[in-house]
DNA sequence: AACAGTCTTGACCGATCGGTCGGGTTTGCG
DNA sequence: CGCAAACCCGACCGATCGGTCAAGACTGTT
């Protein structure tokens, strides 16, 4: 029985997985290919097919970590405190774990459609995770107000916070930590702006 | 001088670039080929290239007579009325605008990177356009209240309304038109929140 | 009727795609 | 040390990519 994974295996896959998200996210996924992935890691493509055994795989790995991150940053969430403050909390949560994974995130935005049944089922339950945990908290702010819109003032959470990474520029602007309270505060003032 | 255009020559322009903006979007820009695109709009690819020069044509056409239509629609909204009544009637114009044009509206977001420079610049101007007249109308809103962070705010609003098509299934859920509204209600009270 | 140019197609082009293969080098277990 | 498997690469594969071409059918102008 010789020799098993080398020490750092998992170090040069998280490297090739990190590396490979940022060009699909650069180039778009369906426009990246292994060959120009592998060139921007500064390896053969053949070692990217020995760690990984397709650029399914590789996609399917770069957002499965993504979202796994997500979900358990989410879950964590402490529940103490008003509505208000849980919900702040919650958002910033999210917001700043999307700090550094605008890669991913965007490419979860373009290409989780195109994997098959069976790898995207998995990702979606995860993406389903953490839109109740928003609505929980939603739900908590003015009971009995968000009935049978629960779902769509969700959404309209979600939207704000991933429509951001389409505009904004590092350089300029407000920082994410501002952007984040803004978003909470239009929440908190929109939810009591609906008749 | 022999044979000018046939009669239908723009129908079936029109056609083309209909069924192919569905096809596009449906698989995504950079996974739809050609060849895919020509059996889905039942003609050969050599007659798509009759009729464009390129894939990068054929895209530019889509996404500059959706945005040019968004566009003219967005500055004939009259502004008479409240600021209140002119910011809801701007997100219905939108909103009813983006009716029928959801394949058109995902590819904006997902393909006009990967349209070179000269060709992007007229569609982000028109783009520009469309957030201008937006940011004026929420300008209008409270005034001075917004002051350094109109921009942030207007981006909220086109994330809650560009998020829609991720979510949104036909045949359950509310009506666009009603969302139109709970949209402007909560940026109306969203705004009134900032402190 | 003759002709120029549109309309339409299937066959074809070089380039690039995702993926494989044979083989060289390295490394840990026996 | 010996050797099997991990590690790594250049070269290669069939398929498909965006795009072209030659040619037949059709049509409006002269």
């Amino acid at each position: 029985m010789p020799r098993g994974l080398a020490r750092n295996h998992e170090e040069k896959r998280d490297a090739i997985r990190k590396t490979a998200a940022l060009h699909f996210a650069a180039l778009g996924y369906g426009h990246a290919s292994m060959a120009s992935a592998a060139k921007a890691c500064g390896v053969s493509k053949a070692l990217i097919y020995h760690y990984y055994d397709s650029k399914e795989a590789l996609l399917f790995d770069i957002l499965s970590v993504y979202l796994g991150a997500l979900v358990e940053v989410v879950e964590t969430v402490s529940g103490e405190g008003t509505p208000e403050e849980v919900l702040r909390r919650l958002i910033q949560a999210i917001w700043m774990q999307y700090q550094d994974a605008d890669a991913e995130h965007k490419l979860q935005l373009d290409a989780l459609e195109t994997l098959p049944d069976d790898l995207k089922r998995p990702l979606i339950e995860a993406q389903r995770k953490i839109v109740r945990r928003m609505g929980a908290a939603l739900d908590a702010l003015e009971p009995s107000h968000l009935d049978g819109r629960l779902r769509e003032v969700t959404m309209t959470v979600f939207g704000m916070l991933n429509w951001f990474y389409m505009w904004h520029r590092p350089e300029r602007g407000i920082s994410r930590a501002d952007y984040a309270d803004l978003v909470t505060d239009m929440v908190l003032g929109g939810v009591r702006g609906l008749r």
